[in-house]
RNA sequence: CGGGGUGUAGCUCAGUUUGGCCAGAGCGCCUGGUUUGGGACCAGGAAGUCGCAGGUUCAAGUCCUGUCACCCCGACCA
């Protein structure tokens, strides 16, 4: 086991034989490994077309022409897989394929009378990662399904969402994954309205804000907060200046000026687009840019450079702050809870000081053209929402939904001759589910000291017979056994290694496949077989001759449990 | 891309600080024997251009320069 396996399900592939690593964050799926692909894959396929998708297949390798025409070589920048042919050609390593599709509807789509269409590939995808992690999670490549929808209108759209939205759950309930659905941003992606399906579970990278039982959630960028209810007034001095040499980070300050980060406005400069404008919260809190983004719609905001800020608030960084701050920037951006604040310290936009005493609304104005008192910071522990606390977990995000609008329609001219004769670009809506998350998440939830417990519909195996004695007489009854357990469609294997009882079962442990039917000398003589299913502790003693009736009706039992869509919601 | 770290037997790693015997251990592998229900034991054995390329030196796994790969932490990504 090499050290660098850092979370359970990356040990446990790697231990279990599943993969083996060709270079950072690119895996080689080795025979168990592939079943267990192909188990998951069939899954989502089954689930895509009972929902009216039809499966395609894109090129991986595309024309790097294509996603210029969409902005998205710049979008994604180093992240996308890019090479040049022998001719010279730039070509793309497909980081998700709605350029591809969006193509395909452009060449064959002329009439709203062909709508709607929702098409799916089950394919390799390339990100070049600044850092491939977590084994399976974070990879370079990997697989992934996606589905694009064509509409001509928006209840069209809707339909196909939740239709896709209900897929995905039947998807994650017949893998056995108990799934958290949050309310998303669409980041890069652009467009409105999306979810999220997302694995809680303590190695996951996304973290979850929810209240009660789930009943809503959101992701982190997402989640909303009640304003904060406004600190009693205190009785507080006039402004003052104080010196603070080289002291411009919020701890920085905390040190020098023996307060806490609550009591701190931080005031924190950005660009959207030409304009620059100024973001207020509260020491302790921090901003959230996607919330921010939702102010700004369709400008590009990022945190303003050095030469701006300084040009901004005349100081260097590290010493902003709200007083004066009018009319030197374009908008300023108030956080609920930094209106709520009795008094603070600010930048004193004059390198090296700080201001104290500083009231908001005293100090410096809370309403204008260009103020704002609004929502733009992550929640913390402690908040709520509408009055009810807000929970936090984190999970691994498995599959999200959204609808896309026209970007790609109207960048790649996918366009229809609706029924009044009018040319429109088609709306649409993308759905993705990343199909190597869905294994690790598995592991992630289900696994013990000894190994994975998979769920029986994505087991790569359904039973092993494992004949834990060297007797020739149970050689041959493990093999009967194991010929009548394919004879009646189980998935079975049979471990006729030359190896110690204890070597066996701990290798069928380590694997996880969920019932183990053991062949020992003992219980042979009495004219039984042992079986242990891999998620209980205790064995039963089967009759020989009803073990692989026994075993295929367990295995049905089982799948069906996981298979039963109808319960589904 | 910034910061830190690692590269030595199939795998996991020691040895590098302070250059000097023959480059080591555990696991795995091979042979023979004893074992045989939760990762057996004994005996014997095979196995390494010390990541790569230069350099310093009587002498380099160890020092210097370059380079590559991989890992960890962070910039915010599915």
């Amino acid at each position: 086991m090499p050290a660098e396996a850092e979370i359970i399900s990356h040990q446990l592939m790697l231990r279990a034989g599943l993969m083996r690593k060709l270079a950072s964050g690119t895996y080689i799926y080795l025979p168990a490994g592939q079943r267990i692909l192909l188990k998951v894959i069939q899954i989502v396929r089954e689930e895509m077309n009972r929902a009216g998708a039809q499966e395609c297949t894109v090129p991986i390798c595309q024309p790097m022409e294509l996603w210029q025409k969409t902005g998205r070589v710049d979008d994604y920048g180093q992240t996308l897989g890019t090479f040049k042919d022998r001719h010279g050609r730039m070509n793309v390593l497909s980081p998700t394929a709605e350029e591809g599709f969006t193509y395909l509807a452009s060449q064959e789509i002329q009439s709203y009378k062909q709508l709607p269409v929702n098409l799916y590939q089950i394919n390799t995808k390339y990100r070049d990662e600044f850092r491939p992690r977590f084994g399976v999670l974070r990879s370079r490549e990997f697989m992934m399904k996606d589905a694009y929808s064509f509409h001509a209108d928006q209840e069209c759209l809707h339909k196909t969402y939740m239709d896709m939205y209900n897929a995905y759950k039947r998807v994650f309930s017949r893998c056995g994954l108990e799934y958290v659905i949050v309310e998303a941003e669409t980041g890069e992606m652009g467009g409105s309205g999306s979810h999220q399906f997302t694995i809680p579970c303590a190695n996951g990278e996304d973290v979850i804000v929810y209240i009660d039982q789930q009943d809503q959630a959101w992701n982190l960028e997402k989640a909303p907060v009640d304003p904060l209810p406004k600190q009693p007034a205190v009785k507080v001095g006039p402004l003052t200046e104080v010196h603070t040499p080289n002291v411009g980070s919020i701890e920085a300050v905390c040190g020098f000026l023996k307060v806490k980060p609550q009591e701190l406005i931080k005031t924190l400069i950005y660009k959207a687009d030409a304009e620059v404008f100024a973001a207020l919260v509260r020491g302790d809190h921090e901003v959230n840019q996607e919330k921010v983004n939702q102010i700004f719609v369709g400008q590009h905001i990022d945190l303003a450079d050095e030469e701006t800020i300084v040009k901004a608030t005349g100081a260097a960084v590290g010493f902003a702050g709200p007083v004066g701050l009018v009319g030197r920037v374009g908008k300023i951006l108030i956080d609920h809870a930094v209106a709520a604040m009795a008094v603070g310290v600010a930048g004193a936009n004059k390198t090296d000081y700080h201001i104290t005493n500083v009231v908001p609304g005293r100090d410096f104005p809370m309403d204008g053209q260009t103020i704002q008192v609004c929502d733009i910071r992550n929640a913390v522990q402690g908040d709520t929402y509408e009055g009810k606390t807000l929970l936090f977990k984190r999970g691994i995000e498995v599959g999200q939904v959204f609808k896309l609008g026209t970007k790609y329609s109207v960048k790649l001219e996918a366009r229809f001759l609706d029924e009044d004769g009018s040319r429109k670009p088609c709306l649409m809506g993308c759905y993705g589910i990343g199909i190597n998350r869905i294994i690790a998440s598995a592991i992630e939830l289900f696994h013990d000291e000894w190994g994975i417990i998979w769920p029986m519909t994505i087991s790569p195996w359904q039973a092993i017979v494992t004949p834990a004695a060297p007797e020739k007489e149970i050689l041959t009854a493990a093999e009967e056994i194991y010929r009548q357990l394919l004879d009646r469609g189980v998935e079975a294997l049979l471990d006729d290694r030359d190896l110690r009882a204890g070597v066996k079962f701990k290798d069928a442990d380590l694997l996880g496949i969920p019932i183990r039917i053991t062949l020992g000398t003992k219980s042979f003589a009495g004219g039984k077989t042992e079986i242990k299913f891999r998620s209980a502790k205790e064995k039963q003693l089967v009759d020989i001759a009803k073990t692989a009736d026994y075993t295929a009706e367990q295995v049905k039992k089982m799948l069906d449990q996981l298979n039963d869509v109808e319960a589904i919601g």
